[in-house]
DNA sequence: TTAATCTTTCCAGTAACTGGAAGGTCAAGG
DNA sequence: CCTTGACCTTCCAGTTACTGGAAAGATTAA
């Protein structure tokens, strides 16, 4: 697959694809005769899987460390569950979050009449 | 309240606080005889409200337009409560994106024994 | 074969902070 | 009263994580 089907596949633009790959934080992916990049169905997962924990706030750094959890050999199974224990609470802590921010969105809406008088019960609120 | 109260009451850094008055953001904070910036509920309030949207992913241009649904008295009820539904959609988006990758990374805890073998299922999957 | 649509590298620019220097302010303790 | 330490101020430079664009080569469809 060249970079276009697969960044797609993954969610991600194509310059990005590229820079994971720049900055070491996935493997440089194999090269076609004529210097095209390809790439197969278990880099797009990777890709797709760094595309979400970004999204959510995980920084580059702890994209690593979640995508050393299953590439480092040496790292046993109890390391492995424990570090990714600690990503699960802070994914949970996300949700938390996002759940409050609906929720202050959610009374935005659900306080509008949704006529047209300019007026909002939670200006006073939030103004 | 000084700016590191009203800081830590919203979750940012107090250089990110004076960030986005700097930038307009948020309206310029009164300051004090000696020039200290100082803050109150509402603000903090407006402010950790901005904190939860940056970190879910909207970015400032989207927080200026979500603040402006509260601001701008020249619009409707109805035109707030359309941005704000359409907000909340993105809002939903993400979380279920966020459970995909909970799901994910729950995966790889299960699926590791936690034990001393140095061996995950999932290495198979994303490897 | 030619035009459109890929792809490459390289380098510069952007968004949103973030760190640090240099200096003023304030409250508590001696 | 004085000092010490934790605040605060502005300003400017640096960082992170992309992102855009130029110049040039490759591939495909008509």
């Amino acid at each position: 697959m060249n970079i276009s089907v697969a960044a797609d596949a993954a969610g991600l633009p194509v310059k990005t694809v590229r820079y994971y790959a720049d900055i070491g934080l996935v493997a440089a992916p194999s090269r076609s005769a004529s210097g095209y990049r390809t790439y197969d169905d278990a880099s797009i997962r990777k890709l797709a899987f760094i595309r979400r924990a970004r999204e959510f706030g995980f920084n580059i750094g702890e994209c690593r460390e979640l995508l050393g959890l299953y590439e480092d050999q040496n790292r046993s199974s109890a390391d492995v569950k424990q570090i990714a224990s600690k990503k699960l609470e802070e994914i949970r802590a996300k949700q938390r979050e996002l759940q409050a921010l609906h929720d202050d969105l959610s009374h935005l809406v659900d306080s509008c009449s949704g006529d047209h008088q300019p007026e909002c019960p939670i200006i006073d609120y939030l103004g």
